[in-house]
DNA sequence: TCTGAACGTTGCTCTTGATCAAACTCGCGG
DNA sequence: CCGCGAGTTTGATCAAGAGCAACGTTCAGA
């Protein structure tokens, strides 16, 4: 394996107290490793024996029903830590995490979870703020799923995705991670027909641009105006 | 403020590993309230100043969205500590609690939360699991919300309601606390219209009896059965 | 005992978005 | 360069459930 630089994680909210020494220290513990697109980093019931930060690449996190379908609850982005089911005293994890797009991940055994929290000044309040910044999102969704018409939670679904993502292009913010109408569908519990239709009539009225699992928001401002109305 | 009995907290997981004495020291540093059916303990986005532990009674946890619908995301029972946002580090609670029933609380300044984490065996362990639960139970609703029919939704949140707080009587499993049509519609992102036609048709058929803000559910079994059905 | 408000029921209509069906486009591997 | 599969588009049909309307029931308080 190969040895990893300290300004991977000097910069990083759960680790930007520490001393480089002690970044070493950890670093040296982490094991690396790249997931191709499409690819499980882990699955939902399974057992967390380790936890996890994303260093490059985007993630889905998934739910799988009994009956086969699926919905994306959240994404995770660079610089996340995931998979932190010892921080709430689970040992299996709660759902299962696919790669959008190429990625890279570090990991640690989770018998060193009590060690990092008790050993790594800010470490413990980072990863209880990231728990709690998620636990909101999740529940903005339900709420929005609950109340909320088809066409606004996609745009929702869409702009979250831009706000998370975003990189900015000639014609506009671009989601940087590839998206099928598909994944769209399983965020907003829909069908891939209407997240289709929908992207279309936007497209149509010079608000997105998109191609095969690529979307360009070119008027974020209209989709924002359109997520907010009241109906 | 009359003297609480140590009795009251020795059985709840939080505290079960402690002494009589510390039981002594958290409870001489506690505030008791009632609430009456209907009122809110703490408002979403109001300063989370305190933490609190429900006694007695059953609480709603509530988010209202900008347009003013509002959806129930989850209740809490006898025993529960909520409203702990400190836990996740938050400053602000995310969202309301609204006594179901006439409920007792008891309360603590934030400022305490450290101090029981750090002195209080347990204590945080368990905190965190209730928090792992909840986020589970919600992804759990989630998945529902955007994967299932409203019937199936609302059976599904029938029979939450009577695991949480059933109690048997003659004719069957009754929901301990009061339930309106429109609450059912609340948990499940239907209208009461709705939620009436199918306590009525499963009335007739013999799942259920209901009076007014009262459900009792006869035949539990058939109702998990539908509940699950693949659709 | 009366009254009004809160809660619940039920019929009818109409819209949204699922479902079914078919064709098209792009990119990749052979 | 061809063929195949994954992703996408679009049309047509249809059902679930929302919305609207009206009425019935229960209960608390005057």
């Amino acid at each position: 394996m190969l040895k990893l630089d300290e300004s991977l994680l000097s910069g990083l909210p759960p680790f930007s107290r520490l001393s480089r020494s002690q970044i070493r220290e950890i670093l040296d513990q982490a094991s690396s490793r790249r997931y191709e697109e499409g690819v499980a980093i882990f699955r939902e019931g399974h057992d967390a024996d380790r936890f996890f930060l994303l260093l490059d690449g985007y993630l889905r996190v998934i739910r799988t029903t009994p009956g086969g379908e699926q919905i994306i609850v959240l994404h995770i982005s660079p610089g996340q830590l995931f998979g932190i089911a010892p921080a709430l005293q689970r040992d299996t994890f709660p759902a299962t995490s696919v790669a959008a797009a190429e990625s890279i991940a570090l990991s640690w055994p989770v018998r060193l979870w009590p060690e990092f929290t008790a050993k790594y000044d800010g470490f413990a309040t980072e990863s209880y703020k990231t728990l709690g910044a998620r636990l909101g999102q999740i529940q903005e969704t339900l709420t929005e799923m609950a109340t909320q018409a088809v066409e606004k939670r996609v745009a929702a679904a869409v702009l979250r995705m831009v706000n998370q993502s975003g990189r900015k292009t000639e014609k506009g913010i671009e989601i940087a991670f590839p998206v099928t109408r598909q994944n769209i569908s399983d965020m907003t519990g829909t069908t891939l027909h209407t997240v289709s239709r929908l992207l279309s009539a936007w497209e149509k009225a010079g608000m997105v641009e998109s191609t095969r699992k690529h979307i360009v928001v070119t008027d974020p401002h209209r989709l924002v105006v359109l997520s907010n109305e009241t109906g």
